[in-house]
DNA sequence: GCAAGGTC
């Protein structure tokens, strides 16, 4: 038997698909597809199959040092058990062995585990490696024909950074942990990918923090045609340099321009310059841009990821992790823009058929593991809103790609008032203004394309000395600002430039971010544990939030490859590179700590306890649930509750009253602000305890009262004053205020509530005893129609029947019910009865 | 319970 192994189970099927010529059957070995025609199979892995880890007895973070890690075995085990298992079991009968992994340096490396697996099976059977760039007819056959040998350097550079990246990642991690006291799941993790990723945002929040921002002014003027055709002009100035400025630093100087112009009631033009741009489309989707772009339309990295695995998956678009941005030989564009013809999409098709030869943009990268992200062809016809939309942009980016340019008219238009004003430039004669207008001339690619901006710009025709008329004559005052945080995709794009990470990674690294609380919010903004970790890695360790680190990994990883270095040769070197560091790092682990822990609870800090001035933290209960307690506990035992639902996030915005800072709660689509936690608390204790009536349970023998109560835990009901020796208790909703009315219940003798909610219209929640039974009617009404084949009307007709819930239809007896509910047969009540077991 | 890299 010939056995080919893929990377993934998608790429085994389609290559079984190809090389059997559609006649391969699909079959399941140990739980793992294969498959399988006419002697060969074919058995798909999901990446790496085994993981590099430290033999147990290092598992134990308090009992090793963590420097000990540096020289420590490392072991190779199975991390996907069943599909090694099952490349076992297939091994025993193969004559022949062809690894059939990705074309590129970690697919070499995958290759090589399941070389090393087939060898412990047999130490004989031939075992060949077969290369292509995409998984086309021509690519696959020709790489079967002609297969190869593993490239066993490729393989050990992939090692050498596995190798690395646990040492030195490990190793730090674990010492900044121990160092901190976080043991929990709360640990302090570094790495040579996160680090510098890390670094990034801290820089830019450092230059954010340190900016000092410069005044200055801008001045704008109506310039009309005697037609009546106007447009906006500012004015500008020649700089020491004799470049064009349009900003004013001195108010002086911006008071006398604006002056000048506002006396003035015409000006003339100078120059019209006219010149045709051509505005070329966009190349290939690589993942960086996929993201990039989806983000332009208000999704997150990890969430356009996601999407693309599923459209990959169903056989929508191709592999969405690539780094390729040239369309591999074979992909005949005009054959699969005429697969859309029939489609939503078949306006746009014609008119990019209607080019005379079609020649797709390409951009600067080209790979050989997988082409740039396209649709496949095949129509979706099951997308929700968002899959559709992410699909949508696929598909109109690479029609995008086989799209003429665009061009576009711009035209500059000068004009200059006479006078003899002071000027920022120092005295010149005259004021000029100008204005920049763009028109579309050929749409282009935008016509298929409408993610990237075409917005002209007008500016009228004029000509040379023609007269304008100056009006609405304005000086804005502004200030300059800082850099923008880094988006997602920003993010993500500068990693790529530092060559940091890789397509699969980026995203899953700044996720990473965020679940270690090193940033919050989005965009990304670091916290000051972030900080801490920066900060103290630039002191003692700097390789690792630098991207010096990779650049050298990545340099010594190629010489492994090309034979001019060995495995042990770079591992010792970096071993040795993280002994030194360790060396120093040991002195100082207490210092680090302190730091790191000071950080850790700055970013917890609200403000003062009202009741002994310590701080108060934002903690965590044992049962996961967070509330506000004072730095000063066990001493002083304040505290204020929060919501339940989210995890809260520290706002710059403080309370006036109380110096505390307000409260967000994260909590995906139910995100809201809290505001201050003690003016929350107030409010509640305000709303709390209004006495509504008497007791139900206990109001005629004890006494007891029914009252509006606030709990601990943010929720709130209405309960009896004699809690806890009477627990008699109704529902209220989470949201919102609860406002008392004078109108009476007939029945029960309560009150009637109104609940105003935060942004809807207010609505009456009534008597809370009704409320109550209504809500337990509506639940019991429908159990039944919990079970399959039961409906609303048949649920009724039990009910009537006697059949109050999902058990009591268990015990019923399937004729004597049949015989007492119209319409409905023993049959179908056994059907029931099965269907609710 | 550490990294980063595959894949789902």
């Amino acid at each position: 038997m010939e056995l080919i192994v893929t990377e993934k189970d998608n790429a085994a099927r389609r290559i079984a698909d190809i090389l059997s010529d559609g006649t391969a059957d699909a079959d399941r070995v140990n739980g793992v597809n294969v498959y399988g025609w006419g002697g060969k199979r074919v058995i798909g892995l999901s990446g790496h199959v085994v993981g590099v880890d430290f033999p147990p007895e290092y598992d134990d973070w308090r009992d090793v040092e963590p420097h000990e890690l540096i020289d420590a075995p490392i072991d190779t085990e199975p991390t996907q058990e069943a599909i090694v298992a099952a490349l076992r079991r297939l091994s025993r009968d193969a004559g022949r062995v062809i690894i059939a992994t990705d074309y590129d340096r970690e697919g070499e490396l995958i290759g090589k585990e399941a070389f090393d697996i087939v060898r412990e099976v047999d130490e004989h059977v031939p075992i060949e490696r077969a290369r292509f760039s995409s998984i086309t007819e021509r690519e696959v056959t020709e790489a079967f024909t002609n297969t190869g040998e593993l490239d066993f350097d490729l393989a050990a550079a992939g090692e050498a950074r596995q190798t690395v990246d646990l040492v030195w990642g490990a190793a730090l991690t674990r010492f900044l942990s121990l160092s901190a006291g976080q043991l929990g799941e709360d640990f302090i993790s570094v790495g040579r990918v996160q680090g510098p990723t890390l670094k990034l945002l801290v820089d830019r929040e450092r230059e954010i923090e340190a900016f000092d921002p410069d005044d200055y002014w801008e001045l704008f003027a109506d310039l009309t045609k005697e037609a009546g055709a106007g447009f906006e002009a500012q004015y500008f100035y020649l700089d020491e340099d004799g470049n064009e400025a349009r900003r004013i630093w001195e108010e002086a100087a911006a008071d006398d321009a604006h002056e000048a112009l506002a006396a003035t009631e015409s000006a003339a033009v100078g120059e019209v310059n006219r010149r045709t741009r051509t505005d070329d489309p966009p190349a290939p989707f690589n993942t960086t841009q996929f993201i990039r772009a989806a983000s332009s339309l208000g999704y997150s990295a990890q969430r356009a990821m996601s999407m693309a695995e599923d459209l990959y998956t169903a056989g929508y678009i191709t592999y969405p992790r690539t780094d390729n941005t040239v369309y591999p030989d074979d992909l005949d564009p005009e054959e699969l823009l005429k697969s859309f013809s029939e489609t939503f999409f078949g306006e746009s098709v014609a008119e990019l058929l209607e080019q005379d030869e079609i020649e797709p943009t390409e951009g600067d990268e080209e790979t050989t593991d997988h082409p740039p992200i396209h649709p496949t062809g095949e129509m979706p016809t099951d997308l929700d809103d968002d899959e559709w939309e992410v699909y949508e942009l696929v598909v109109r980016r690479f029609f995008a790609t086989c799209a003429p340019a665009a061009t576009w008219e711009h035209l500059r238009v000068v004009a200059g008032v006479e006078g003899e004003v002071g000027l920022p430039s120092g005295g010149e004669r005259g004021l000029s203004l100008k204005a920049n207008g763009k028109r579309l001339l050929e749409e282009g690619y935008h016509s298929v394309y409408p993610y990237s901006s075409a917005d002209e710009t007008v500016v009228p025709d004029v000509e040379r000395g023609e007269e304008l008329a100056v009006s609405d004559v304005h000086l804005d005052a502004k200030e300059t600002q800082p850099p923008r945080r880094y988006g997602q995709s920003r993010l993500i794009e500068t990693m790529e430039e530092m060559g940091v990470g890789t397509k699969s990674t980026r995203h899953n690294t700044i996720e990473k971010l965020y679940d270690r609380n090193y940033v919050e919010s989005d965009p990304p903004r670091p916290t000051q544990l972030a900080r801490a970790v920066v900060e103290a890695a630039e002191e003692f360790a700097d390789r690792i939030v630098s991207e010096e680190m990779t650049a050298q990994l990545e340099a010594d990883m190629r010489a492994i490859a090309a034979g001019e270095k060995g495995f042990q040769e770079v591992t010792e070197e970096s071993r040795e590179m993280l002994d030194t560091v360790f060396e120093e790092l040991r002195e100082s682990r207490e210092e680090v700590g302190d730091h790191l822990r000071t950080s850790m609870k700055a970013d917890k800090i609200l403000g003062p306890c009202p009741e002994c001035g310590s701080d108060l933290l934002v903690r965590k209960s044992r049962y996961g649930s967070y509330f506000v307690g004072c730095d000063g506990y066990p001493d002083c035992e304040y505290t204020l509750p929060l919501p339940s639902t989210g995890k809260p996030l520290i706002l710059d915005e403080e309370c006036e009253e109380h110096g505390l800072n307000h409260v967000k709660m994260l909590a995906g689509r139910k995100t809201f602000v809290h505001g201050c936690p003690l003016c929350k608390a107030e409010e509640a204790d305000a709303e709390a305890d209004r006495i509504i009536g008497a007791c139900p349970e206990c109001g005629d023998e004890e006494g007891g009262e029914l009252a509006i109560k606030q709990l601990r835990s943010g929720s709130r009901l209405v309960g009896c004053t004699r809690y806890p020796d009477c627990d008699y208790s109704l529902p209220l909703p989470r949201r919102g205020e609860i406002e008392v009315t004078d109108e009476e219940c007939e029945e029960h003798g309560l009150p009637h509530l109104v609940v105003h909610g935060d942004d809807d219209e207010p609505w009456e929640l009534g008597c809370p005893i009704c409320n109550y039974r209504e809500f337990q009617a509506r639940e019991a009404g429908s159990e039944l129609e919990t079970v399959e084949g039961i409906g609303e009307k048949t649920a009724e007709k039990l009910e009537e029947a006697g059949v109050e819930n999902v058990e009591g239809l268990k015990e019923a007896d399937p004729d004597d019910l049949a015989a007492s509910v119209e319409g409905v047969s023993a049959g179908s009540v056994r059907d029931w009865q099965a269907k609710a077991d």
